[in-house]
DNA sequence: ATCCAGGAATTTT
DNA sequence: AAAATTCATGGA
């Protein structure tokens, strides 16, 4: 059990907006099923109550540290971001575990966000590492079955799935780990099923990489429709951008894009 | 029934 | 090199 204070933070907002997908809700409480741990984290206002690991480790999860309100201040002074931040004040980019994330987002392919969850449970599931009543992916080094993987209902990404995992090993995790944002990027997009949208995505919400961008179908239209006249013709002209623009603040712009894009998904869908 | 979903790999111009 | 097609599956 723990308590502490985390301002500027909404677990809610935080844990739906498309990052993170290794959650189960609880009695107005999320149970966090990741890292080898199984954290309950329940919100009261500023207050974060916490059990089944430490305080450092949810932090770090949940994308707690100092420079938020910095980051935020940067970026409200984009008049076309500043209304997005004060809607969605509080939303975070969370620090996931690597090998997880790289799974969870060749699953993201082409798919939708319960889906995704389902696959996970199922791929979960099929491996059999139960802990406390919930099931977690498995660990680097554990091979996987490719007819487990299917069975998931994964589709066509359960080979990627597997020869993806086959390569992860301990080394390979930690050079991706240790390396710089483009080096990490090059890395991730050498494994099969990740492409560059996907290696963003695992940049920015597994390994901190700031400035990574991740432009899905979502993001590319409403890119196009805050910043009309910009050249934003193909999927790396808006990321060059946003690079541009933001910065290394570039991915929690996205962040705030992403969920207005999702807000306002049936305005937009004749763009 | 038909179409789309947080794309990437493969094949075809 | 750029553009079109294919890849499973669930939900609207």
């Amino acid at each position: 059990m723990g308590v502490l204070q985390a301002k500027q933070f909404n677990l809610r907002l935080t844990l739906e907006s498309g990052q993170f997908f290794r959650y189960a809700e609880d009695h107005g409480a999320y149970i966090l099923i990741t890292g080898g741990k199984t954290v309950r984290v329940r919100q009261e206002d500023n207050t974060l109550h916490f059990s089944g690991a430490s305080q450092a480790f949810v932090e770090r999860l949940l994308g707690l540290d100092e420079g938020y309100a910095r980051q935020c201040r940067r970026l409200s002074k984009d008049p076309v971001l500043a209304p997005l931040l004060r809607r969605y004040r509080g939303l975070r980019i969370m620090r996931q575990d690597l090998h997880e994330a790289i799974i969870g987002f060749i699953c993201s392919s082409q798919s939708n966000i319960p889906k995704i969850r389902m696959n996970l449970n199922l791929l979960a599931q099929g491996c059999g590492a139960e802990m406390d009543g919930y099931y977690h992916l498995p660990k680097p080094g554990i091979a996987l079955n490719y007819d487990i993987v299917r069975s998931a209902k994964t589709g066509y990404r359960a080979k990627f799935i597997v020869a993806a995992n086959e390569r992860l090993d301990p080394l390979l995790l930690y050079e991706i780990s240790a390396a710089q944002y483009v080096e990490a990027h090059t890395l991730l997009c050498g494994l099969p099923g990740v492409g560059p949208k996907i290696a963003d995505c695992v940049c920015l919400f597994a390994l901190g990489h700031g400035g990574a961008f991740p432009v899905d179908v979502h993001v590319a239209r409403a890119m196009r429709v805050l910043f009309p006249g910009e050249d934003l013709s193909t999927e790396l002209a808006i990321k060059h951008f946003a690079q541009q623009r933001w910065g290394t603040d570039a991915g929690l712009a996205q962040q705030f894009i992403f969920q207005w894009a999702r807000d306002s998904a049936p305005a937009m869908r004749s763009r």
